[in-house]
Formats: C-alpha cells, sequence, structure tokens
DNA sequence: GACTAAACGAGACGGTACGTCGAGTCTTTGT
DNA sequence: ACAAAGACTCGACGTACCGTCTCGTTTAGTC
C-alpha cells in the first residue's frame, strides 16, 4: 500500500531501493567523515556500500546531489532541547552539545560539506539553509522560555541568540582553525548572553522603546 | 621583506622570473575571486596568466602551495586601524570594513581558500593561521587604546573583541549563507562591545574577577 | 508451416503471447531499418514496440536472437520467380527485385544484419545461411527452365549463376559502398550468362568436361 | 630534423609520439584480428599497446577514427601486381593472394571493419572507400597489360574486371558465409574473364561497339 | 659581445574520477 | 502462479584535470 503520510519519495523507497537507498547514503557519511567533501569519490561511495557507481548515478544526479541527501538526512535528528530552568546551564549545555556534534564523525563530516565559499552549487547552498534554519527552530524554545521566565529581555529574537552563540564557535572551527576548549565555550554563551541582556538581539524593527 | 639576498626565493624571482612569477599570482587570485577553490584548475590560471601550465609546476609543487603563495601575497595589506577616539565608531569602521573586503574580489579569492572543513592540506591551514592573527595583530591597537581611554574594561582581551566582532559577520557569510546588512554589522559590533563591556573578554587566567 | 501444433513455440505464440511477440519483431525490423544492427538497442525495440525490456529477454536470449527471430519472420515472403521464356528478361528481372529489395527499408534491414565479418554469433551465422539458401531455392526454377530450353549449357548449376548475377550487386552495395544504377544491374546479369554459357558455371565434379 | 618532404603528419609523429602512435596502431590491428570491430574496446587496445586509455583518446577522437587510422596504414602496403605474360595466369594469382589476404589476420581485422550495412560513420565510409580505390588503382596494370597484348577486348574497364573477378569471392566470405577454395577462387577468375571477353566489362558510352 | 645555464613554450603521457549508456539478471508487485 | 515493471550489476564510453616528463627555444647573467 501507498499508505498516506510518507510521500517524500516516490515508491522505490520502499521495497529493495530502500535498501540500496540506506546503504548509499550511510556510506557517503562514513566517507564524508573519513576523507572530507573535497575528496569523496562516488566510486569510494559505492564501493563501500557495496553498490554500482551506475546505481547511484541512478537516484542522484550527481555527486553534490547525493551529499546533500545524504547530510540532510541526518538532519531529521532531533535536538533535545534542554530545559533546566537557568537559560546560562541551558544554553551552556545547547553550546556543549554543537561542540560534541562538530567533533564527531557524523559532525565532521556534515561540516565539511556545509562550508564553502559561495561559490557552491545552488543545490548545496539551500541544502545547507534549510539545515540550519530547522537546527535554529528546534532550540529556539529555550530561548522563548527564558524571555517568559524574564531571564532576557521581552523581544529577544531567539534565532540571534542560538547564532550569536554558535557564531565564535563556528568561526575558531571553521575560519581560523583554533582549538575549542570550555573556556571558549563558555565565553561564547557568556557573549551571547550579554547581549541579550543589553537589548542587542532585540527585534529592533517593531519596539524601539524601552531605552 | 624583500632586501637583497633573502634566499625565501632563489634567484629567478628577479628578471624574467619576476614577471612570471606576479602574472601567474594575479591570475590565480582572479580566479579565485571568479570561480572560488575549489574549482580553480591551474590550467585555467595559466591561460589567464599566459602562461604554460608546466610553469607553474616548475615553481609551485602543486595547486594548494600556489593558491597559499598567492593569497599570502596579498595579505601583508595594511589594514588602517581607525583611531577616532570612540571604540563604538572605531569597531564600527572596522566591521564595515570587513565587510567591504568579504565582498570584494580579493576578499572572495582569499575567503574561499580560507575555508574548508579541516580536511586541507596542513600548507594551507597554516597560511590560514598566520594571516588572520597577522590581522589580528594590526587591529589589536584600537582595542587597547579603548581600554587606555576606559571605555573598555581593563584586562581585555584585544584579539577576542575582533574575534567576537568578526565572528558573527564570518558566520553569516560561510556558514548560514545569509546576506550581510549594516543592522547585522552594527549587530555585531554591539554584541563584542556589550561582552566586552560584560567583562566577558578578559583574560582569567591572570586577573581573578573579584571585581 | 504454420500448422496448429507446430511446437517450434511455446503456447505464448497464440493468445496475449501473440500480440506481444509481434509487436516487438515488427519493432525490431523497424529500428533495424532505421539504425542498422549495429546500433540497435533492445531498449528501443522495447519502446517502439511499447512492451518492457524484460518482456524481451524473456522470450529471447538475447540481442542476436531477437534480431535473428524477427528477420526470419519476414524470409518467408515468397519471392516471385519469373517465366518470360527468355533467361535473359528473367534473370534482369530478378537482379532489379533483388536491388528493389535491397533499398526497401525491410531489405536494409535484413542486409544490415545479415553481413559481418565473420565475427558473428553462430547463432546469426546460420540463420543468414538458411536465409540465402531459401532465396537461391526459390529463384532456381528460373534458372532450370533456361537449362530445359537449351539458353544455358546442360549441368548449370542454378544457384551458382545466382551467386554470380548477385555477388557484385552486394558487393557494390556493402563492399565498395558505390550507388547501384541500371548498368551495374545490367552488367551483372550479362556477366553470369556470360559466365554460364562459357560453361564456367557448371558442375566440374560430375560431368568432366570432354565436351 | 624537419626536412621538407615529410609533411604526412605533424611535428608529434617524430620522437616519442611515434612510438605510443605506432604502438597503438598495432594493438588496434591484432584486437581487431582477435575479436573483430564490433567487441573492439578502446581499453583493450590501450593495454595491449601498454599505454593508457587516455593516451589514446587524446590523439583519436573516438573509437571509429583509431579503427580507420589502423586499417589506413596498413594499406600502404603494395600489393605485388603479377605479370607472367597471360592474364589467366595473373588474375588467378590476384586471386588467390586476395584470398590469402582474406583469411590472414591482418585481413581479416580490416574486413571486419570494412564492411557495414551502410549505417556506418561517414569516417569509416570514406576510409573504405579510398582503401579499395588504392587497391583497384594498385592492380589496374594487370589487366591493361592484358588489353595492350590482345587478351582482352580493347576499351575493357580495368576495375570492372578486378571488381567482377573479386566480387563472389567477397560475397561468399562476408554475406553467405562459405569456405573458400581454390574452385570457387578459379571460377570467379574464369567468370570475370569469360565476362570481360564477352565485352560486357567494356565502357559503353564512349564506344558503341561496333560487332 | 659571445657563452653557458637556467627558465620557458609546447605537447604528450600516466593516472584518477567523472557522468553516461546499454546489455543482461534479479526482485518485487500485482493480478 | 506467473508475467509486468523496475532496480541492479557490469563493462565500456568519452571527458576533464592533475602532476610528470622530455624536447627545443629563449633569455639572463657571466666572462
Amino acid at each position: 500500500m501507498t499508505c498516506p503520510g510518507d510521500p517524500t519519495e516516490r515508491r522505490p523507497t520502499i521495497g529493495r531501493g530502500k535498501k540500496v537507498r540506506d546503504a548509499v547514503l550511510a556510506a557517503t557519511l562514513a566517507e564524508l567523515a573519513d576523507v572530507g567533501y573535497a575528496a569523496l569519490t562516488v566510486e569510494s561511495v559505492a564501493g563501500r556500500a557495496g553498490v554500482h557507481k551506475t546505481t547511484i548515478y541512478r537516484r542522484w544526479p550527481d555527486r553534490d546531489a547525493l551529499v546533500v541527501d545524504a547530510v540532510s538526512e541526518h538532519v531529521r535528528t532531533e535536538v533535545p532541547a534542554p530545559d533546566t530552568g537557568s537559560i546560562d546551564v541551558d544554553l551552556r549545555e545547547l553550546a556543549r552539545g554543537l561542540v560534541r556534534w562538530m567533533h564527531s564523525p557524523i559532525g565532521k563530516a556534515i561540516l565539511s560539506t556545509m562550508v564553502c565559499g559561495e561559490a557552491c552549487a545552488p543545490e548545496v547552498e539551500q541544502g545547507r539553509r534549510d539545515f540550519y534554519r530547522l537546527r535554529f527552530a528546534q532550540v529556539a524554545p529555550v530561548i522563548q522560555r527564558a524571555i517568559a521566565r524574564g531571564e532576557l529581555p521581552p523581544g529577544t529574537i531567539p534565532s540571534e541568540v542560538i547564532k550569536t552563540m554558535a557564531a565564535p564557535i563556528f568561526f575558531r572551527m571553521l575560519v581560523l582553525p583554533e582549538p575549542i576548549d570550555d573556556a571558549v565555550t563558555d565565553r561564547a554563551v557568556e557573549t551571547a548572553l550579554a547581549a541579550a541582556r543589553a537589548g542587542v538581539l532585540r527585534d529592533r524593527s517593531c519596539c524601539p522603546p524601552g531605552e
């Protein structure tokens, strides 16, 4: 039956095709983690997945599409949004989780794809935009709860807080490659909180106020 | 320094060789700006420089070395450190300059090289580390003056302020590709200042909080 | 013969199977005429016949068998053996018919299959041997009547006369690709008759010359 | 040296390139003889020639061009034109030579290329036309001498005699695949001579025979 | 001002991966 | 229970670019 509820992919996703698809995507992530995006080879992926190269090309138009798909697949993973009652603790937990993810094989895999100086295929571009949008949405409640509790000023934009917290971590990881220790992580959290509390991260268009 | 006798490069750097070297490096930067690091081909560079491919391989061991060299060349450019007497204004000027640089051809060229998810050649790795170290050093006086003026708390680490200001801009440019407008830039500046004023960016190892 | 019960083919030849079989064979001939034997694709045939590729592979072991079968199908066509009372006229008529056939779609189809520099599958090999044997047998009476009328020497081998007449035509068509006009055709006929009349085409093993 | 006199090919033919070219063409002919035209693989040729696939594609645009070139190369071989003073003997010798050539590896190689039912690439088409034109020109003197000696009627077209002799041999070899023995060969010769002597192979346009 | 050595132009070559096509086999599904 | 539909394996195609090599030719510094 083509029971309603999972029409994300056509029928081939079920049955034998599903097995192949999963094997290939898993192999892609593994390769990504091992050798990175630039050195990823369709033939290696095929070999690792125990599948023929042409089978991959039948399902994905090219290397980029394959990688984007593989990464997107693992994006549906729910990121647990902590709720300890304190924004300091919650945000620190999120930051630590981000750092852990960045250093995990799968995180490295995704990162190596998800960064490139704008000359990327539009496909990849869109893929990563979606990725981050989803991630931010998943953790936004943490900030919203803090606002509700009065820990952060009303009008604070949740995604801005997250971005402000995440930015220094990504920056150190990807731009200046510097090791990321707890001090760095904590500083990122405190920076975001300081900015939020100072009202820097509020929506300025609606509520000019306050001051 | 290019003082005579400098053996960083052999003689060929002078005379005819100089012309070739310059043409190739310029062509490399142009290609970098046009198509990005990943799509850069030695043959295109050779063609653009009006030089034969083998000539390039005679001087640089491989593609990466060429790119690193081309980029390093343009790193010595002095970044003017503004000094208006107000850290707000100075920092905003630095941020605007950074954004302008990021959108300039040369900036794009360097960025496309300087970012990659860790699977880079060590050569590139070291190159970019040096690049940023130098850049931060160039603008550190701006912060130091602010500390001296009492605008920022003593013990504030200049490079941390710069990084905190730069991180959200790079993050938006490279990770989530989002357009960067003045609001974003200003917010980055204010975030860095808020954090600095809150004492988040002080050196914690030496001067235990106390305050 | 197509008498009922003929077990050369299994049941599927009747009923629904018959339709499929006919459609596929017709499509095969059409493809053969259009693109030739070498470029013939099972998928194209399937598409043209409105049938799935695997359906073809179920019925025919491989491409060659399909082609041979398709061609054999159209071999049973009776070639009218002219009987004007004059071997000159009769033979010329046969020659013209041969040339017409060669330029017809079906003729081209068969020709493109029926020629290949020996590296053919034995299946094809046997198929074409049978094809020509049958063709020659069909027109042999023309020669036999001429012998009976005394137009050609006794002992003349009918198939040899046909082959001698046909050879230059095939030669020009397949080997040196040259256009075939009436002059060529006539010359082929006259050559065969000259040779036959000179006794070159008699069976030498049985009736030692002498005569 | 670039001494005048051998500008048949550009410079690459000399030096290292010549070795590669020769090796590849030889390997092509060998493959052609072994597996035939249809089954010939660029990779096999490359392997046999001890050369990389891409090297072949650098010099020849595709498989067909390679084969045509390889065959053309071996066409310059002079075919000795016998001159015994008797057209019967000379022609028989030519016929036997043709049959021997057909059964030689190189002959098979060329034949397997040189026959295809018109759906050939124009490149191959032109190549074979040239091939046969040259071959016929090489042996035409044999016929011309016979005409001069009065063995054949004046006005006899040499190439027609050759074709008439060759046609049945090719026909048996390629169309009906039948073994070719001396009887067949002799019959072909006698047929051609009978036709020539009967005046069938004269140029009809110029000398409308007095006979 | 001629001479020698380094560097350049030119082009082929081995090698890796790309993305495509077609043959023929195997599995799932629907009837 | 069997045939249609699809997906899969396999092998070859022709392409692009990498980095290497070997020739001649030009040019730059030296004697």
